[in-house]
DNA sequence: CTTGCCGATGTAACCGTTTACACAAAATCC
DNA sequence: GGATTTTGTGTAAACGGTTACATCGGCAAG
């Protein structure tokens, strides 16, 4: 019984024949050890969970992506769980998933503080995405979004726009306040005596469609920056409603990069966030973290600038 | 012991003063039992596998997204696993899957028969989606892809159109062959005399491009129906660039309604898949299974037709 | 021919639950 | 009021692995 477990893991100390003769009984038996005994008895499940607020659209599969792609990478199973909008199901899903996993990501829209026991429940470590604040000492991942607002916003400028109108996300998102924030210190220092011209917006196309209407109304600026891709898409369709052409009458940008983007007509200007990238260094995190390994507490990911025919640069054929 | 587990569990025959005493005591210590001794003793893991060939694209967060769903609906976990693209890595993940899952949700490009044993590998029942053919027994989840084809074939001819393009799938692939077998059904049924006009692509919008420029050179039809959106999206960018129009030049349409369709331009006429929905009856199917409960082997969804513009019908706006 | 050592294998305790069964106390019956 | 049922709680044996430790040959050294 010994010799068999020794066999099928450490393989220390077994002689040849014994080994021989042990991986034969098992492939004929089609043997498979029972992973909750295995987990009982080594305190390990080889597991890593991954809470999300959401499912919904192309960055949540990209991030799914990624994660994967890390975690076959190092034989790891992946326990995945969504739709936590509020931190109490959040901290409810925390509490089911924690015996069934050795770590777990967690994409949290919120930050994390208030849910977040400082040492994970039950002590398994825990690693955030998103959410921008600090989490009880937990690693996080975060989007710099404050430095891609400010290149969107310097890119607009640097085109010989000088009016740019900011289509906000959600008042209390912290994504939404930090892309909000990159725009206005970008006014402030590149364009200097530029007045800020600020519409309300919650990340949704809708919400996009309404805002273009909204300035329409108000006198064309040179520019719209929305704080999300969505938003952008659902502004560029106002804008055609309005009878208004992008990039000649108005210049547009977005913020993400999903890859419908680069279909909508014009293509978008956006900065572009590494989803995946993200999403693989998370899942690299924990592994740190289980086998003891430190790690850096925070990581910050620098969106990259792409220059596309809705302000007026890139290539016009909508795939460059 | 057993008192506790009673209160925690079943709640059978427990004095109310002993129950409540030990839920005080359980939430005091923050107890949480270990999901691996209970899946040991109780022979349950109250979890789901979910085997997919691929992550990329819409398709598949569509899909995690139904199942997830149902899932929490049911108070079951999930354990995903993708990239799978032979038969043989299914295989090898089906193994290091089944000790872990009460039940398999199995993706697969290829018909399954050749990988799957007659029983689930440890016994563990597995419902499987798309790949059209049996498989040994087991539920599956398919799309008709025929039925869809055809409708829309049908649908372009019936506004007139009598020379209709087909822009095909992989050959080896058995959803592409059902809607190659569609499209070419009511070309005899509906239009009667008309001749095939078959280009070959691979799902890819790159291959979508190429099959317009070929059918740029070769005399333009009245319409093109590509096997897949992608494709379609790719055809559409083809068309623009050798300066047709859609529809004015040529009416379009693809397959499988993923959100892009709504927003190039014009927006796609195509046939509609219930991806969430599939992904939630096939969780739904598991669990079934799981408790003992018989379930229909073969679950076939009718794709919808969508009109819109890119086929002259529809609304010109691209929302409907 | 002992003695000691070492490498390979066997033994048994433990991981944290569930659950059949034993048991005690209380309630019901004649 | 004793026999009998009911009700609630405790005991111990699984579940299927891992691993410290005991055991057992074989071989080298004395």
């Amino acid at each position: 019984m010994a010799t068999v477990s020794r066999t099928l893991n450490g393989m220390e100390k077994v002689a040849g024949p014994t080994r021989d003769h042990v991986l034969k009984i098992a492939s004929e038996l089609d043997y498979i050890p029972h992973s909750g005994a295995r987990a009982l008895s080594t305190r390990r499940t080889d597991t890593i969970g991954v809470l999300l607020p959401d499912l919904h659209g192309e960055f949540f599969s990209e991030l799914i992506r990624g994660i994967d792609l890390a975690a076959r990478a190092r034989g790891l199973h992946l326990l995945l769980s969504s739709s936590h909008g509020d931190p109490a199901e959040a901290a409810a899903a925390l509490r089911a998933m924690r015996s069934r996993v050795d770590s777990i990501i967690v994409m949290s829209l919120q930050p994390g503080g208030d849910f977040v026991p400082a040492s994970g429940p039950g002590g398994v470590p825990l690693v955030f995405l998103g959410g921008g604040a600090h989490h009880n000492g937990h690693p996080s991942f975060v989007i710099d979004n404050y430095a891609g607002a400010f290149a969107i916003t310097e890119h607009l400028a640097s085109t010989g726009k000088r009016c740019i109108a900011f289509v906000a996300g959600p008042p209390d998102n912290i994504e939404a306040k930090e892309r909000l924030r990159g725009y206005r210190a970008a006014l402030r220092q590149v364009i200097g005596n530029a007045s800020e011209w600020i519409v309300p917006g919650d990340f949704s196309e809708q919400s996009g469609r309404d805002a273009a209407r909204t300035i329409a109304a108000g006198g064309l600026p040179d520019a719209i920056f929305c704080a999300n891709d969505m938003m952008a898409i659902g502004c560029l369709e106002g804008l055609r409603e309005a009878g208004l052409s992008v990039p000649g009458d108005v210049a547009l940008a977005g913020f993400d990069d999903i890859p419908i983007t680069r279909y909508v007509n014009p293509p978008l200007t956006t900065a572009a966030v590494p989803i995946a990238e993200i999403g693989r260094r998370a899942l690299e995190c924990c592994a740190d973290l289980i086998s003891g390994r430190k790690t850096s507490l925070k990581h910050k990911f620098k969106p990259v600038l792409v220059k596309r025919a809705s302000s007026g640069s890139g290539t016009p054929s909508p795939h460059q």
